[in-house]
This record gives C-alpha cells, sequence and structure tokens, in this order.
DNA sequence: GCAGTGACCTTACCTATGTTAATGTGGAGC
DNA sequence: GCTCCACATTAACATAGGTAAGGTCACTGC
C-alpha cells in the first residue's frame, strides 16, 4: 500500500515507528470516496473534518457571481486541506474531486490526540501547511508575472515534482489527469491558448503529453523556461529541527 | 496608543483582560524600524521571528531572475506575518517596507508561551492565519479571473475592509501609499494600465485616489463592479468557537 | 448502427493590455 | 528661483491572448 503522506513528511524530517503507525491508523479512519467531478465540500457550508487525500486529484476552486471558475490549487495523494479549518465559520471556497478521490476525514478530537503525543507530527504537519502557503504565493506569482508559456511550463513542473515527492511518478512520466479546460481555469486562460501553449510545449520537445500521462524528458530543460525554482517547496531535509533520535 | 492587533482578533473573539496584556506586552518587546523602501527579511534568510508589524505598510514580494517583481501580500498594522515561520530553512521570499515601518519580533519562545497560557490567544491567531491564506487565495482569484478594472477595485476594496478592520480607516477614507508602480507590480499589469484604470474608476465616481488619501463614497458600488465578496475575509464574530465566557 | 457527449484541436478575427517614449507636476535641497 | 527626482499622465503603436465557430475522434448508451 502506497502512503504519500508519510512518504512526503519524509522528505522533511525523520518518522519513528510510532509516528507512522499513528498516520496509518489515522489515514485509516473515516475514509469517504467520490467519483470524478464530485464536490467534496462546498463554499458556505461548515468546515467539520481535516481532509486528507490518499487517492487522486482534488481541486480547490471557487467561482464568481457571473460563472466565471478559478482553480486555486491542487490536492495530490498525501496533501492535507488546511489544518485548524474548523476554527472557521464556513467555507470560502469549494473543494472538488478532479478524478475518482478516496480521503480521510481527521476529526478535530484526532488532530489534537496527535498534535500532543507526537511532536515530530506536529512539526511536520506545520512545514506541510507553510509549504501549502508557500506554493499558493507561487501561484501568485506565476498569474501576475509570467507569460502563458512560463506559466504552464512552471504548473508542470511544480506538478511533476510534488507528484514525485509523493511517490507517484515512475521515471520522468506521471499520470495527468486534467483536462485542457481545467489548465485554463488555472492558469486563468482560454481552453484555446491552453492548446496553442501545450502544442508550443510539445513542439520543443519540453513535454510529451497523451492519453492523460505526462513526460518530462528534461526537467531541468522545462524548469529553465519556466523560470522556476523549487526552493518554494521546502523539500530538502537538512536544517531540519527537530533530530532524527530526539524521540 | 492605536493595538490594532488586539482590535482586529477582537473581530473574532473577545479577549480577556489577561489576553490583553500579554498581547501588549509581546508587542511591546524587540521593536525594529525600518524606513520606506528597507527590506525586512529577504529572500533566502533563515526566519527566526514572526513579525508583527505595528505601524506602517509592508508587503510580502518575489523577484524573479529577469527582474520583474511580483507583490504577494500586503501587511498592514496589526498583520502577523506567518505563524511557525521558523519550522522552514529559508525563507522562499523577502519582507519589504512601502512606508516607514514599525515591527515587533516575537521569538518561538514567547510565542510558544502564549500558546500554553492563553487558549483565546491561541485560537484566534490560528484565525489570523487562515484568514491571510484565504487572502492569498482570493488573489489567485483576482489574477486568474478578473480584468483589470475588476482587479484593481478588487483590491482596493479589501485594502480598505481590512484597514477599517485594524482601525486605520476614518469614515469612508484612509491613507494610501501604493504608488502606481507598486500597485502594477501587485495585479500584474503595467503602470500605464494600472494609471487608464485608476482614472477609468475616477470617472465614475468609485474612488477620489489624491495626496496619499483614497475615498470610496459607495463601497457597496465598488464592491460590486469588483465582484467583491467579503467572505473571505471572516470577519463576522457570531458562530465563533471558544465562548467569550470560558476562561 | 447511430445519436449524444466530452475532450481536443484549429482557424479567423478582435480587444484588452503591454511597450515606448514624451510630457507634466510637486516637493526637497540649495 | 532653479534643479533634480519620483511619480503621474498621455499618446501612438504593437501583441498576447480572448472569442466564436466549427471540426475530428473516441466512447457510451440504446
Amino acid at each position: 500500500m502506497r502512503r504519500p503522506l508519510i512518504r512526503k513528511l519524509e522528505k522533511f524530517t525523520r518518522l519513528s515507528q510510532a509516528d507512522k503507525e499513528m498516520l496509518v491508523r489515522i489515514a485509516a479512519q473515516r475514509i469517504r470516496r467520490f467519483i470524478a467531478r464530485e464536490d467534496i465540500i462546498h463554499e458556505g457550508e461548515k468546515p467539520e473534518f481535516i481532509n486528507l487525500i490518499n487517492e487522486g486529484w482534488a481541486c480547490r476552486y471557487k467561482t464568481l457571481e457571473d460563472g466565471r471558475r478559478q482553480i486555486i490549487a491542487f490536492f495530490l495523494p498525501g496533501d492535507l486541506c488546511d489544518l485548524n479549518v474548523f476554527i472557521l465559520k464556513e467555507m470560502d471556497h469549494s473543494i472538488g474531486a478532479i478524478t475518482p478521490v478516496a480521503i480521510s476525514e481527521i476529526s478535530r478530537t484526532d488532530f489534537d490526540e496527535m498534535m500532543i503525543g507526537h511532536p515530530r507530527i506536529t512539526q511536520a504537519l506545520w512545514w506541510e501547511s507553510l509549504v501549502a502557503a508557500a506554493i499558493q504565493r507561487e501561484w501568485t506569482v506565476n498569474l501576475g508575472q509570467r507569460d502563458a508559456l512560463e506559466r504552464m511550463a512552471h504548473l508542470l513542473c511544480e506538478l511533476f515534482i510534488r507528484l514525485e515527492a509523493a511517490g507517484c511518478t515512475s521515471d520522468n512520466s506521471c499520470e495527468f489527469p486534467l483536462t485542457q479546460t481545467e489548465l485554463g481555469e488555472t492558469l486563468g486562460m482560454s481552453t484555446v491558448h491552453v492548446n496553442r501553449t501545450l502544442q508550443e510545449l510539445r513542439a520543443s520537445n519540453l513535454i510529451v503529453l497523451k492519453d492523460r500521462t505526462l513526460t518530462i524528458p528534461n526537467l531541468q530543460a522545462l524548469q529553465d523556461v519556466a523560470l522556476f525554482n523549487a526552493n518554494y517547496l521546502h523539500l530538502d531535509r537538512e536544517g531540519r529541527h527537530l533530530d532524527a533520535n530526539e524521540e
């Protein structure tokens, strides 16, 4: 069984056996499945749980009154949706499945229990949420400063590297379920232009994208056109604060 | 003395006298001042403190290799920069003063002490950071979906309402120190187009902006052109989770 | 076998916004 | 009063990216 959350958190810190068992236990409780396109939680609802994505892709999105939709974030296997959300009275956006999805709902009490008994997990989860915030910031830069080609290239680099951290790539390929419409809603461009942009990346041999599979023959080359700097993903373990033998 | 943080947190929950004293004490320690345009912390540095803005405006920004700059967030009086940052090894962006700024540096130990002894403050600070994340998401929507006019109008609405929450407005006016260049770097548009857009808002009597002072004669009208919905700022206290008499 | 659907792709045309560069304006220093 | 400088403004022109329309292909249901 794949355990993408554990795999990802270990990019930040080493977890003890007890830590891992705790995470496995949490992830095995309260599992819910959604079909592709189904809403996991909708704007206006009261958030009661932290959602952990076990399998599949989901997204955060927001819709303007006139129907324009913006995808705000992607949730990949091992991603958590908003530590502490239950503090808020209601959701200000929706979360929807892109592919079929399996999530674990983490209750407030389970979360608190984990925070108290497992300082290394606590630390790692804060790291996870700081990285999610950094990703959101990078998206702001992406939308504000990069042109269509750079923007697309940047998104592909980010998703590939995140999937790699969760153990969801093989060699230089990964599953890639997003439609061109969804890419457009993510990057703030029309589907026509998404298509043009993908063609351009293909023509430069920077990507192969076919049958829901993405291959990046030369990641460095793609990063170069994207002005991509992975520092915001904070994936290097050196310099972590809790030592591996502390527990 | 203005205490914008306390004022803002009370939008979320009622604080006890002891809570307020704690916050005043924290804000009085380790004060640093910066002149306009000075960097408070720079990308690549190791974050050691949580910064609290006492006076003035600051911003988060990021620069691409080729010099393009994106402002990612504004910090107004009472805003905190990243709870828990010290978990990260290095900053992935910079924070710079816009006006002259006075900040309080909050150390890890002071922060932990506050977390342990003051559950209502803890709760309120998590709320603060969830709101900051929601603002970042809304900026993603702004850059991705809204056109120049809507985008500008949206930013002005947001800043005005946030300043109001911190007690930094009088009637329907506030200080507004941003230059057109900074607005452009925020909204991903050229200064020329910023200028055109501001002219358009002025011509429609939606704003008066002169001598670093912004007046919004009819906030609802400005919100309407911006497709602005304040729900993401989570400013209404009803439905809070800790009761005022719990402590 | 065929209608219906969703994803992808393409072309032609149009517009919001960028670029460049010139000009205006008000305050700070001398 | 002059010079400098940062900022705002305007105009003329260029272009990235949007819109509208339609076509192909694969798959599903009947």
